[in-house]
DNA sequence: CCTACCGATCGGTAGG
DNA sequence: CCTACCGATCGGTAGG
C-alpha cells in the first residue's frame, strides 16, 4: 500500500536528514508519486512524522521485552554482555530507526519537543523496570555486589547511551574493540567485592 | 567589532537549530542589521560556519590541556572523578558550545562531513594521549588494577560521551544523581583487586 | 493520483 | 552598512 511505502521512506528520511531537513518532494519522489499526492494519503508533513514516530517506537518495545525474556536464565554477567550485544546489534542492523532515535532525543524539533520527551522516559521506564528485577536477582543471590539499585541502573544506561553516540562516529573495527572494552570493565564494576574477573 | 558579534551570535544559532536551520536573517537580526549586510564581513555561510568551529575548537583545545595539568598531583581516582566534573562542568557552563559539539559530532551537514570528523579525532587524540600517561602513572603505582591501556581509555571515554548526552535530557536533579553513580561505579572498574572502595 | 498554482522564505547579489 | 532584488525551494491547496 501506498501508505506504508510513504511511512518507509519518511522513516528513512527523517533519520538521516532531520524533521526540517526531510522535503515531501523527496519523500514523493522515493515513494514514486507527486509531492500533492502525498496529501491524499496524511493529512500534513506533522501528520506524517508522527506516523513514523509511533511506528518506530511499537517495534522498539517489543523488541525489548521479548529481547530481555529470552535471557532470563543466564548468569547477570551474561545478561549485561548480552544486553550491550543486543543494543549494538540493534545499532548495526537498524540504523536508520537507531538514528531516528538519536536525532529526536538530543536535537527535537521545537514543536515536538514535549511529546518526544514523553515518549522517550516512556521507553526508559520499561527498560529500567525489567533492569531492577535483574539487579535485585543478580544481588541476592551474590552473583554481584551489593550496588544501590539506581546507581546501577545508572552505570548501565550511561555505559548504553556511551555506546549509542560512539557506533556512529567510529568504524566498525575500533567500535567493537570498544564494546569488548566496555564490557570488562563495567563488569568489573558490579563484581562482588573479593572475587576477581578472569 | 561586528565581525565577533556575528561569530557569537552565529555560534549561538548553528548550536539551536543546526547549520541549515539557522538562518542568515535570524542573526543578521541580532546582530542588529540586515542580513545583506552580513556579506560585507564574511563570503557566505559556510565561511562563517568555519570561523565558528575554528574558533570553538581552539577554545576546547586550550581548557582541556590546562584543565588536565591542574589535577596533575591528586590521586587516580580523583584525577578520575575531577574529569568528569569538569566534563559536567562544561555542558552547564557553556550550554550553546557544547551543544554545537554534539550536534556537529553527530548529524554534521553532509557537506561539512570529513572536515568535522578530522577535528573531531584529533581532539580525541589529545585527550587520550594526556589520558594514556594518567593511566600507566596509576597502574605503576598500584592505585588502579593492570588494566590493559586502551581498555580503560575505551571506558571512560563511553562513560563521558554518555553523560555528554543524558545531560541534555534529564534535568538538572536527575543527571547530578547520574553523574554520582557513575562515579563510583567507574571508579570500581579500575579498582585493584582486593581492594575495596570505602 | 495529477497539473498548476499559492505565499513565504531561503542564500546570495547589484549597486550605491 | 542599506534598499531592492534574484532564482530556487519550501509546505500546502484548488480542482479535477
Amino acid at each position: 500500500m501506498s501508505k506504508d511505502k510513504i511511512l518507509t521512506e519518511a522513516l528513512s528520511l527523517f533519520a538521516s536528514r532531520g524533521y526540517e531537513g526531510a522535503t515531501l518532494s523527496e519523500l514523493a519522489s522515493r515513494v514514486g508519486m507527486k509531492k500533492a499526492s502525498i496529501y491524499s494519503h496524511y493529512k500534513n508533513k506533522e501528520e506524517i512524522f508522527w506516523a513514523v514516530i509511533d511506528c518506530a517506537y511499537q517495534e522498539e518495545i517489543a523488541k525489548l521485552s521479548t529481547g530481555m525474556k529470552e535471557v532470563q536464565h543466564l548468569a547477570f554477567r551474561e545478561r549485561l554482555h548480552n544486553m550491550m550485544d543486543q543494543h549494538v546489534h540493534f545499532y548495526k542492523e537498524n540504523d536508520e530507526n537507531a538514528n531516528l532515535w538519536r536525532r529526536m532525543t538530543l536535537f527535537p524539533p521545537q514543536d515536538f519537543k514535549e511529546g518526544l520527551k514523553a515518549k522517550l522516559l516512556e521507553y526508559e521506564q520499561q527498560f529500567n523496570e525489567m533492569l531492577e528485577q535483574d539487579l535485585d536477582r543478580a544481588i541476592q543471590s551474590g552473583e554481584i555486589r551489593e550496588v544501590n539499585r539506581d546507581t546501577g541502573l545508572a552505570m548501565i544506561n550511561c555505559i548504553l547511551d556511551g555506546l549509542f553516540v560512539e557506533y556512529s562516529y567510529y568504524d566498525d573495527e575500533e567500535f567493537n574493540k570498544r564494546v569488548e572494552a566496555v564490557k570488562v570493565m563495567t563488569w568489573r564494576a558490579f563484581l562482588p567485592a573479593g572475587k576477581e574477573a578472569e
